[in-house]
Order: C-alpha cells, then structure tokens, then sequence
RNA sequence: GGGCGCUUAGCUCAGUUGGCUAGAGCAUCUCGUUUACACCGAGAGGGUCGGGGGUUCGAGCCCCUCAGCGCCCACCA
C-alpha cells in the first residue's frame, strides 16, 4: 500500500484504534514487571473537557512507553456517577417538570437518575478513545458496580468494628439550597469585607451592660450564654451573673472560657451553640442548651413572630433595626473576614447541627503522614508534599453522611427504641429490617463520593478479594489534577493504607490547568471552553497529544495554545513524508534487516537515534514530558529529516534507511500513536506485530569517530551556507579544497548539502576561507566580493579573540583549574586550542588580503 | 494566620543534583518552484533570565531582601 501525498488524520484514526483494540494491545500482557495507571474516573453521562484530554494524553504517554519496555501494563478506565454533580444535574430537571425530591422515595430517585445517567452514558468513552488512549475497556469500572459497593461497604465495617466510625450531633457545613451537608473541603472560604457589630446586652441586677461584637447578629437569637476571659479585669466581676438576651426576654448566664480572646471586638462573645463551631465547642464545655434559630431551609425558625420565617439576610436586617429602636447599637467597624460559602450553588454556608456519620481521621492520616514522609508515595513535583503533609496535620474527622439520594447507601440501620442504637447491616434495599425482635430503621443518607472513590486504586484492582488484576496494585503511578490533591490523593492514600496496608500507587504525578489562550481560567460562563474534539477533529489526535503536552511542568497551570498544536500537526505530517520519501526510495520487496552503518552520515544518525532513544526514557521516567516530546521532535525533524534524509540521497543504505525510520516511529509511538502506527501498518514491514505492541529501539553500534568527521562536515556545510547566504544573487559558487581526504572523500555529499556548483581539488585555493570547521576549504569568489567580506572577516576575527580571551583567564584562575571537575578544564584547554587555531587562519587570509 | 507557585526572546512557555556561546513553538526579516513535505527548505535578527545584595572558580538554578501577579489551606467572634 502507498502512502497519500499528505497525513488526513481522520481518514485513518479510528480504524487504527479499531485496530488496536480488537488486536488485544490494551490488555495486560501477563508478562514482565507489572506497570498500572487507574484512570481518574470521567464522568459517566458527561463529556470530556481539555483537562481530561491533559490527563489521558499523559497517561497514555506514559502506559505506550511502558508497554514498549516489556512491562505488563494495564490502563484501567473508570466512569463515575458523580454523586452530588449528577444529582445536581438532575434536580435541575425534576424542577423543569414541576416536581422536587420531597415527591419520591428514595429508592425510587435512585433508579430515576441510574435511567437518566445510563440514557447518557458513552459519550466520554468514545472521546477517550478518539484521544487515543490505549485503556483496558474489557476492565472498566464503574463507580456504582456491584464490587465497588462491597468493598466500600467492607471497609466501612472494617471502620466500624475498629471504633473509627461514629454517628454525632457535630456542627456541620449545611447547604440549605441543596439540602445536604458537605465536607470541610466542599467549603470555599472567601476573604471579604464585613461589619462587626457592637451590641449591647442588659446585666440582670446590675446597672450595667456588656457589649459583644458579631459579625452575625441574626444568631444573638439563639445565645445561650455570653463568653469572657477568665482572667479580663474588665468583665471579672460579672462573671456568673446573668444578662437579658436583646428583643427575647431569655436570661443568659455570663460564663468564663479560655478561648476567648480578649484584644478582639470588646473582649466579650455571644455563645451560640447551635450555628458556630466554636461556640457549639463552648456549649459542650459548659453544657450549654442549643437553640436552632436558622432551619435546614435557611429561614429563621425558634424566633419571636417578628422574624420567624425569614431568610437569614433579611433577618439580620431587621435585627438591627430592631436593635437600633431598642438603643442597643454601641457602634461597629468594618473588617476583612472569612466567610464560607456552598463551591457548588456560591451561597454561604450555613453551620448546623446534625447527626452525621463521621471517620475519625487522626490515625488514618498519621500513617499517611508516615508514608509520604518515607517517600512509599512520591508526589511529583515534590513542591506539594509539604503541603500534603500539613493537609494531614490538620484534618479534622470527615463527615461522610450526604443527604442526597444519588450515591451508595450508607448500610446502618436505627433501632426504632433507643436512638443510640445502630446496627451495620446491608440490607439496604429494605426500609426495615428486624433483628433480635427489634425493628431497626434504614439510615436514608448516603457516602460522600469521596469516601467511595477514595478507594479506587484497590476497588478497580480487586486487591482485597486477590482477583486476576491484583498484581497490579499498589499502582505504578496516580496521574491527576492538583485540584484534587486534597480531597481525593490525600484520602486514597489513607485509605489504601488502612485497608490493604499498602499504600495505593508509588508516584503521583500532578497537571494543572489547562488556560485558555490568553491564560485564563476556563468557564461555561465566560464561554471561552476549548472542546478537545473539535481540536481532534481540525487537527488530529496526535496534535492536540503534542500540543498539550509541550513546555507544560507539573501542577503548573498553562495556557492551551493553537500554535502548538498546530506544530505538532506539522509533525505528524513531518513523519508521514519522511516515511513516503523511504517507501518510495526503497524496493518494493524491501525487507527490514540488521543495518550495518556505512557512511559518516549512517554512523552519525546511529549515535543521534540511540541517544534520543535513551534520552527519551530517562525523560520519561522522570515525568518530563514536555522534555521528552522535544526530544523526539528535534531527533526526527532536525537529526533524521534535515540531515539525515538529505545526507542518504547522495550515500544511500536501504537497510540503514529502513532502520532510520523504523526508530523514529517506535521513538514517537507515545507521542503520536495514531501517525506512526499508520505509517507501521502501510508499510507492512512487520506484518506479525503492531506497533503499539513492539519494543523501545534496541541501540545500534556505530562507529563514534565517523559520526565525529560527520560533525565536521556539518560544520562546513553551515558555514557554507551562511556565507552563501550573504552573497548577492543566486549564482552557484564552488567550494575549493587542498589536502583533505575527509572533503575529497565526501565532495559530492558536501555539493549537495550545501547547494553548491561543486567541491573541487585545487592546489592553490583562493576565495574566502572557510575557517570554522577547521578544514582547509575556500569559497571560490571573485577579488570583489572577497573584498568586501573584508570586514566580515575581521568582525568574525575580533569575535575569535574576545572568545579565546576568555578561555585564557578562565585557565588563569588557579581555583578554576583546581576545584572544577577535570573534564570541565580539559574542555576549556581543548576549546582554547581550537579558538587558536580559528584565529591563526582567519588571520591568514586576512594577510592575504 | 499559615503554605505554595510564577516573573526567562514580541507572544505562550521549557530549562532535574550550579558547569561550554540560555532553548522551543509561534511571530518577524532575507533567500529558495532541489523529483518526501510550502503542514516545506536554507539563513538571520531578537534575552543585562523582575530589582538589589550574598555564597561560589562559576548562579536562570542556592541563600537573603524588595516589588508585581496568581493559587491553596485555615471554625478569630
């Protein structure tokens, strides 16, 4: 088969991965050290954005490297059902009909949204393959699957049994639009102006007032106490009377507690129990009644007529007016403070209490700490492991209760005669259920997402059941967002560790943001999204790979860049035209076999490829991407096309041509896939094997003085052309040499690289001197033009000079010479000596002059 | 209140334990219809690596400091 004149990626794309896929390639091998990389799940019913196209391009990258090495390797894909996004998603719908939660059971949402996710589903696995990632399809995951449920549920009652599980009433972070609490990190704390307000509450049996400051007075509703330092002289003698809470006729008790500070405000704190964590800490500590005077619906409740039912904004407005007619106001001041507010809906937060399923997270993190201290988990770039480690420090035990009906079913059940008494049990799918003559009720909330997708890595691997893929865990390496760091690396790590005692992978490699553009963040909103299809479908799979990947460091946010992949389609049809420029040089019955590199040029590209070869993995190997896919460019564009190709037209070796190209395509295999196997597969060259299933380039032997001498030539053939290239006009000029058995040898080569009349012998050269390369070779031009390439010269000389100049004192300097490695200083002497003789000759010809 | 990142060519950015003349893509300029490729070839211009100080034989890289931009974490009312 024959190539087309140029690379249409769509022409060929899918067929290759049909190709791929249905050849078994994605599979785990069986053979070799094992090599995983567990896919950050997509969502199921949703679409890829170019985030994702970021994060599988790099794995990829990584799992065709790795496959190529003889590793047996697994890509194991995962969709997941986005618990609180989905269910967002869908009640968004229910609204549109009219309806809401409260109209169904939750069993009976839970199978609406699996229809409605299932309705959708599909779209991201065929965008993952169009990006060309090579995942076991054959092992994809789920995150509601049967064994996720289990095993979630197993290590739930692992927990429980081991005393890390408790249900409490705690001050959670409520979402009174969405109805269901969030963990700590689901909160976004924004730093803003506010007002504190000084308030001023009546002493029972005392001509006097104690003034507190509060930057929520809507809550003075619920104190139940008013809080001072022990040890403040000014509030002293109040302490254990009692004050009049303002427009209530409550009396609350004046208490002592350490945490007050007393340089802040007026040294004095309303004691709500109920809406600030701090104060419910209060209330424990002095078994202080809680009053709830903001309801689950975020309307004020427990409160005089006045205010019931009122949304807290507009509650505290007429707090204060009510305040102010009462002449209770004593001032207020502005201030910047933190304020958290719903990530998802950007309302504020509201502190509530609630009984809520909580994992005590203190010994699950420190055994975190310990390993990512030992580096039994490495975080690239290491940047972020202080970071890590301090999350840990201070993490405070994790709600995991959500009242959302789109999750798995925490498997708890209450007995229907005491409260306290809960049972695991998971039957789930029954609203009660019996034991010892006691009806125990269902637990109706259902896990944080997180909780179950924290563990992932030994959930898709089968690990805890020993199943086939179990070799596989822990994984090689975790590749993520640095967005989710925090709420989902951290809590993988703890809890992989206490669950298998190993931790869940051995690396993790973090990508930032991809930017649009102009480096701004992506939004719907700003409708500035790049859609990594439509990048595929203008360009090609393999140019957005490249494209996205190029100059991109880890957790380093980065604008996308059309340039760059528009680079990387000029490669691919870079490749594409390498290989039709061998197809058609080559015989048609060509066969690949052993090279033996003949000429300098052979000899030279031999050593190029080995080195990029080599580079490439240690790029690899390190994370460098951005590194790698330069090198691959530069070797193939530069090295093979540039000189090589070139260099082989005038000194052709078919078995070196076809081992040239047979590299570069195993080279940019984990780059380009789709180009190079196409390339592999019209060639036909092997027809037992795909490419994507062949092995990293084995190195050639060569011979490094030729690939040296080849250097030499390459260095007159620059110079030629740049001097060329200032000469007027387009006259071809000859290029004189005396004694020289390396030009002589390769004159004709020389003629051609250089677009030269010819190379000729002379036994008295005139022209201008071609000094740089160190051979005795001149521009034959005529008394005029060397004249006027005079100053030329001398610019050339004084530049020499100043260069050796240099070199010289640098040799000078006794504490160079002594503490700079040898090799170091033996270059220095050796560039000295050649920048001598530079100068010798350039000063030569100018004396001719 | 803690912590982190960024500042390198006109633009967007690479640059791992300090070591030749600091690189790439795009953009710019000059030349080129050579039978692989104009999604091309040849050549060129362009940077006191944010400012200042220090350590070192040697600093884009390490230390201190200043400035600007950005991010994360955190229950000070």
């Amino acid at each position: 088969m024959k190539l087309a004149k140029a690379y249409t990626p769509s022409e060929y794309e899918s067929t290759i991965y049909q190709m791929w896929e249905t050849s078994g390639a994605f599979k785990p091998s069986g053979h070799g050290e094992p090599y995983a990389i567990v896919m950050p799940p997509p969502n199921a019913n949703g679409n890829l954005h170019i985030g994702h196209a970021l994060m599988a391009n790099l794995e990829d990258i990584l799992i065709r490297y790795y496959r190529m090495q003889g590793r047996d390797t697994l890509y194991l894909p995962g969709a997941d059902h986005a618990g609180f996004e989905t269910w967002v998603v869908y009640e968004r719908e229910l609204q549109k009909q009219g309806k809401s939660r409260v109209d169904y059971t939750r069993s009976e949402l839970y199978s609406q949204v699996w229809d409605f996710v299932a309705a959708q589903r599909g779209n991201m696995e065929k965008q993952l393959r169009a990006l060309g990632a090579s995942a076991d399809w054959s092992n994809l995951v789920f995150t509601l699957d049967e064994k996720v449920v289990n095993t979630v549920y197993g290590t739930f009652k692992k927990l429980w049994d081991e005393g890390l599980i408790y249900r409490g009433e705690r001050i959670v972070n409520y979402s009174t639009k969405y109805q269901t609490s969030y963990a700590d990190i689901e909160v976004d704390h924004k730093t803003e102006k506010g007002t504190l307000w000084k308030i001023a509450y009546p002493v029972i049996d005392h001509v006097a007032e104690i003034v507190v400051a509060t930057t929520r007075p809507e809550t003075l509703l619920g104190d139940t106490a008013i809080a001072v330092h022990p040890d403040d002289e000014r509030y002293k003698s109040l302490i254990g009377s009692h004050v009049v809470v303002p427009l209530t006729q409550r009396e609350i008790p004046v208490i002592a507690d350490e945490h007050v500070d007393p340089s802040y405000g007026t040294g004095a704190v309303k004691v709500t129990p109920a809406h600030d964590p701090n104060d419910f800490e209060i209330g424990e500590r002095h078994n202080l009644p809680r009053i709830q005077v903001i309801g689950f619906d975020g309307k004020m409740i427990n409160v005089p007529e006045q205010f019931l039912g009122l949304e807290v904004e507009e509650a505290r407005k007429r707090v204060l007016t009510a305040l102010k007619v009462a002449e209770l106001r004593r001032g207020e001041e502005e201030i910047e403070h933190s304020v958290g507010y719903d990530y998802k809906s950007g309302l504020p937060i509201q502190p509530l209490i609630k009984e809520q399923w909580f994992v005590k997270v203190r010994p699950l993190a420190n055994r975190a700490i310990e390993a990512i201290k030992q580096n039994e988990v490495n975080i690239i770039p290491a940047s972020r492991k202080n970071a890590l480690i301090q999350y840990y420090e201070n993490l405070r035990d994790w709600n995991i209760s959500r009242q959302i009906p789109w999750g798995i079913p925490i498997p708890a059940f209450q007995s229907t005669k005491d409260p306290s008494d809960w049972l695991f049990d998971t039957r789930v799918d029954q609203e009660t259920i019996d034991v010892n003559g006691t009806t125990y009720k269902r637990e109706e909330d259902t896990f944080d997402t997180w909780f179950s997708s924290g563990q992932w890595p030994f959930i898709t691997t089968d690990y805890l059941s020993e199943g086939s893929l179990s070799r596989f865990y822990p994984n090689s390496v975790l590749e993520t967002g640095f967005d989710i760091l925090y709420p989902w690396v951290a809590r993988m790590i703890m809890l992989g560790l206490y669950a298998t005692g190993e931790v869940p992978f051995k690396d993790v490699y973090l990508h930032g943001l991809v930017l649009d553009e102009h480096g701004q963040k992506m939004s719907k909103s700003k409708g500035n999204v790049i859609n990594p299809m439509e990048i595929v479908e203008a360009y090609g799979s393999d140019a957005l790979r490249l494209g996205i990947i190029g100059s991109r460091g880890a957790a380093q946010n980065q604008a996308f860049s059309t340039g760059k992949v528009v680079a990387g389609r000029n490669f691919a049809n870079k490749l594409w035209n390498i290989a039709r420029y061998v197809e058609n040089t080559l015989p048609e019955d060509f066969e690949l076999a052993q090279p033996l590199p003949n000429s300098l040029a052979d000899q030279w590209i031999a050593r190029q490829l080995n080195q990029a070869a080599h580079d490439i993995a240690k790029q690899l190997e390190g994370y460098r991407f951005a590194e790698a896919s330069e090198t691959v460019y530069h070797a193939i564009w530069d090295d093979v096309a540039d000189w090589y190709i070139e260099a082989s037209k005038k000194q052709p070796n078919p078995q070196m041509l076809g081992w040239v190209l047979d590299t570069s395509l195993r080279i940019a295999h984990p780059f380009a896939p789709f180009v190079t196997e196409t390339i592999w597969q019209t060639l036909g060259w092997h027809t037992d094997e795909l490419l994507i299933s062949s092995r990293w380039p084995e190195k050639l032997h060569y011979n490094d003085i030729a690939a040296g001498e080849f250097e030499q030539l390459q260095k007159l053939v620059v110079e030629t052309r740049y001097v060329l290239s200032e000469l007027p006009g387009s006259k071809k000029y000859t290029v004189l040499y005396q004694e020289d058995s390396l030009i002589e040898d390769n004159a004709e080569l020389i003629a051609w690289l250089a677009r030269l009349a010819g190379v000729e012998k002379a036994d008295q050269p005139k022209g201008l001197r071609l000094a740089s390369s160190n051979r005795e070779a001149w521009l034959a031009v005529d008394e005029e033009t060397l004249y006027e390439h005079q100053t030329n010269l001398e610019k050339r000389l004084a530049e020499a000079r100043q260069t050796a100049d240099n070199l010289a004192a640098r040799l000078q300097n006794a504490n160079y010479v002594d503490k700079a490695p040898a090799h170091l200083v033996e270059e220095t002497r050796q560039q000295l000596a050649d920048t001598r003789e530079l100068i010798e000759r350039l000063a030569r010809e100018l004396d001719v002059l």
